[in-house]
RNA sequence: GCCCGCGUGGCGGAAUUGGUAGACGCAAGGGACUUAAAAUCCCUCAGAGGCAACUCUAUGCCGGUUCGAUUCCGGCCGCGGGCACCA
């Protein structure tokens, strides 16, 4: 028995025995019941950051829990490989995407190792190799045949000096973030998924989700941003022709005083084909960026086209028609009908070109005031509005709907602000899109015998651009219909497409298919989900959206992928600066009698707030040197710690070494015992610990799970020898092994337990433990307390009263005077109200 | 602007459906062991008053409901997140 713990050694011994003995292998025909434990699988950037600890940590702990309860748990890791990175890196570095990333996922797996984690490596994948994405390539095929793919002309942001498509995350103040030059609205053939046709099944599915966060439900469900109003058309006085508007607001429709139409509307565009100042007004309008921030104080402009439209319910009005800067193409229809008095963008636009504010909604029961600088969008009773007057909102809406229905002009609709998604990416680390461009065939896909389109190796990066286009002969093929000369589709797929399935490829990943639809959807879904509140939106609506679309195809046999979600919060650092106001490494920094200093000048430190960690504030503490130091299981414990799981962690070298005093106070008890007796309290604590510690994992209260374990660590090495005290040893063992894995399995070893402690069955609580004879009651003065007594369980009132009217405190505390009324609360408190 | 969430000791945080506020950890202070250090162990630790018994004040602020509020309701203040000319 050694006096330290030395997790040098024990890690590396351990981690091998379960590699060999494959403990942690899921195997698709076990009989127990499955489940699946899933972290989302990080991109290889080069290096494990402390956030991927945390996160992988928790899910280490339910994967090994539910496995000692029982079930065949699937586990697994890969790496979501394809991106941006990997082509900066080559631009910068010269060196070739494919091997920056897999020199990547190499160093990066090493790392995830030493942690220790119940990983199933071998279901590992990377997306960035033809044996995954080739499958992607198949997919996609199966999705365009069932008609949920399709190629559009698009507006997109274009860099001219990087000469590709940005995402709007990567336009800053509307300039490309690498280049800084201002970004273009460019018109492009791009292929998009059909979201929109599942935007109802979402939104209905997120009710379905409730082992999810409301904060992520939420998200998704204002990102879907579902309208219904009314879809009505404009007829064009004098003219034949005509547009359509939507509005929430048909019981407004007598407030109306103007029409608008986007500058990019069809009807804006043909009119300036003979309007110069209309065609210059649209330019300006189109050329500020709508990702700019800029929108919010951006006056409203209009340009007054001379037309008028008919008002659909007075056919002797006439409303002026406007394009307008504020009115969007790609919401709704892109025109709107303007109701200035309860609408505050229509009553700006209104105010500024003089147009009536015509009131049609009042307060119930007011007499309405005349509309100042602020529209009235309240409840009330619509007044000024002929048929309507005197109806509710809702009546109104329903009432004009009802009607524009009836005579053909318009009808009840449902508007979403989701799009659909669109995929094509000029980039060359992507999923190449398999489809032949034929000059006399169209769009023509990849024969499946010729999948996987693979990427060519033989690429440069000495040229902005897309290397795949300017290959030369990789795009060179004949069409697979004609036989011609035919050119390869040079975009690539966004690498969201990657993530949404790859939890589909780890449960099945047959040679010649995707996936197999049983065996996959035996382990699907999800039943715990963990990763970054970042992805609440995109990649976890992609996903949902992606397995709906295969389950409507009939490839899958659920429709939602992650039953149980969990969003953690990141980890942070104090931040430090010299005195020249420069950032400090921790490393550059050693603590002298509670001060700190810079270690190179001895100068005091500016000790700044606590954020997550990034390389621009040098407050990155790097895993590898943690773990050389204190082992895994200390990191581990560490980040399970203290701070709740979803909200932020502040790393700290103090916290590590109370991390590593804790796991050489529980190895210091691994010692063997042959002593005899019972200790009833010792029992009574364990058992109170497995049942309460068990319940704290199941919600993912780690830390609270943490705080017991110090608790019964504490009442173990207080208790005298007894058999208890071995048992209770052991089931401690078991009930931090979990989390301190290499430990455990040491400590079982030098117990002398038998076979591996990974193996052992979770311990049970014994409800003979879990119960009390007697009880502490509170007693109480007016609701403060003034002392507590201890009586058998399940006392009755009255007998509980004289109790507390006996007690010596509570006597001198009411000084001869009875109390007006006595409060009893059984098991729990007496309350006199003096 | 709209929609969410959160405010508890020096710090991270505990506290079943309203029922003993501050579990557990960190930091700090004191002590034991040691030639010394490391390691370990013990004690104190919300604030104020008091020799003490004890008393008072405390869960962002102001009110309300209740025998009793960190918990429920209303109004403020502060912090964080999401969305944003969405018709």
């Amino acid at each position: 028995m050694q006096p330290r713990f030395d997790p040098q050694a024990a890690d590396a011994r351990w981690q091998a025995v379960w590699s060999e003995q494959r403990t942690f292998e899921a195997d698709d025909t076990a009989p127990r019941p499955k489940t699946y434990i899933l972290e989302m699988f990080p991109y290889p950037s080069g290096r494990i950051h402390m956030g991927h600890v945390r996160n992988y940590t928790m899910g280490d702990v339910i994967a090994r829990v539910r496995r000692a309860q029982g079930f065949e748990v699937l586990h697994p890791m890969g790496w979501d490989a394809f991106g941006m990175p990997a082509e900066n890196a080559a631009m910068e570095r010269g060196v070739h995407p494919g091997n920056w990333t897999r020199a990547n996922i190499a160093a990066m797996r090493g790392q995830l190792q030493r942690l220790g984690f119940a990983l199933d490596w071998s279901r590992e994948l990377a997306t960035c190799e033809p044996d995954y994405y080739g499958h992607e390539q198949a997919l996609f095929l199966d999705l365009l045949a069932a008609g949920l793919v399709y190629r559009k002309q698009s507006a997109v942001n274009w860099d001219p000096v990087d000469h590709t498509v940005l995402a709007n995350e990567q336009v800053i103040d509307g300039k490309g973030w690498r280049s800084g030059a201002p970004v273009e609205r460019r018109q492009l053939s791009q292929w998009f998924l059909k979201i929109t046709d599942f935007a109802d099944d979402l939104l209905a599915g997120l009710g379905t989700l409730d082992a999810w966060p409301d904060k992520v439900r939420l998200m998704q469900e204002n990102w879907i941003g579902k309208s219904q109003g009314l879809r009505f058309t404009f007829q064009i006085a004098d003219s034949e022709r005509s547009f359509d508007v939507f509005t929430t607001r048909p019981d407004t429709l007598f407030g109306a005083s103007f029409a608008a139409i986007a500058p990019d509307h069809p009807l804006a565009r043909a009119l300036a084909a003979d309007n110069p100042a209309l065609a210059a007004f649209n330019t300006e309008c189109l050329a500020t960026g709508t990702a700019a921030a800029a929108v919010e104080t951006q006056e409203k402009m209009g340009f007054d086209t001379g037309l008028s439209v008919i008002h659909p319910l007075d056919a002797s009005r006439r409303l002026p028609v406007f394009v307008a800067n504020f009115v969007l193409m790609d919401y709704g229809t892109g025109a709107i009908f303007g109701c200035p008095a309860h609408d505050q963008r229509d009553l700006d636009f209104a105010r500024k070109y003089q147009l009536p504010v015509p009131r049609v909604v009042a307060p119930a029961g007011e007499t309405p005031d005349a509309i100042g600088d602020e529209a009235y969008t309240g409840p009330g009773v619509l007044i000024n509005s002929g048929f309507l007057d005197g109806l509710d909102i809702d009546s109104g809406k329903r009432t004009v709907i009802a009607r524009a229905e009836a005579g053909g002009w318009g009808d009840g609709t449902t508007v979403w602000r989701l799009r659909d998604w669109g995929v094509s990416r000029q980039r060359y680390w992507g999923t190449p899109i398999p489809i032949i461009h034929c000059e006399f065939c169209g769009a023509i896909p990849v024969p499946r015998a010729d999948l996987p389109v693979i990427l060519p190796d033989d690429v440069s990066f000495d040229v902005p651009g897309n290397p795949l286009d300017r290959h030369p002969t990789w795009a060179n093929v004949d069409c697979p219909n004609c036989r011609r000369p035919a050119r390869r589709e040079t975009d690539t797929l966004d690498t969201f497409v990657n993530s949404s399935w790859y939890f589909i490829r780890f449960a099945s990943a047959p040679l010649e298919t995707p996936f197999d639809r049983r065996v996959a959807s035996a382990w699907l879904p999800v039943a715990q989900y963990i990763g970054g509140v970042e992805h609440a939106i995109l990649h976890l609506l992609y996903a949902r959206f992606w397995t709906r679309a295969l389950q409507r195809i009939g490839m899958i046999d659920v429709a939602e992928p992650f039953a149980g979600l969990f969003t953690q919060g990141m980890v942070t650092h104090e931040t430090y600066r010299a005195v020249t106001g420069e950032w400090l490494d921790p490393q550059a920094v050693e603590r002298d009698s509670g001060i700190l200093l810079e270690r190179a000048t001895g100068l005091p430190v500016d000790v700044g707030r606590v954020e997550k960690m990034s390389k621009s504030k040098k407050n990155v503490v790097d895993p590898d040197a943690i773990i050389a130091t204190y082992g895994a299981d200390a990191v581990r414990w560490f980040m399970l710690s203290d701070s709740p799981p979803e909200r932020d962690l502040a790393w700290s070298e103090a916290g590590i070494e109370g991390a590593w005093r804790f796991v050489q106070r529980v190895w210091r008890l691994a010692v063997p015992s042959d002593a005899s007796g019972e200790d009833a309290d010792l029992a009574r604590a364990l058992h109170r610990t497995i049942a309460a510690l068990t319940a704290d994992i199941d919600r993912l209260q780690f830390n609270k799970a943490v705080a017991r374990l110090y608790e019964l660590t504490s009442a173990v090495e207080r208790a005298a020898p007894s058999a208890t005290r071995s048992e209770a040893v052991r089931t401690l063992l078991q009930l931090a092994a979990p989390m301190l894995p290499h430990l455990a399995e040491e400590a079982w070893a030098a117990l002398e337990q038998p076979g591996l402690i990974a193996d052992a069955r979770w311990p049970v609580a014994d409800p003979r433990w879990l119960t009390d004879d007697s009880v502490t009651i509170a007693l109480q003065i007016n609701g403060r307390l003034k002392d507590t007594m201890v009586l058998p369980k399940g006392a009755a009132r009255d007998v509980v009263e004289a109790a507390a009217l006996a007690n010596p405190k509570v006597q001198r505390a009411l000084d001869g005077i009875a109390p007006r009324k006595v409060i009893v609360v059984p098991d729990r408190l007496v309350n006199l109200v003096a």
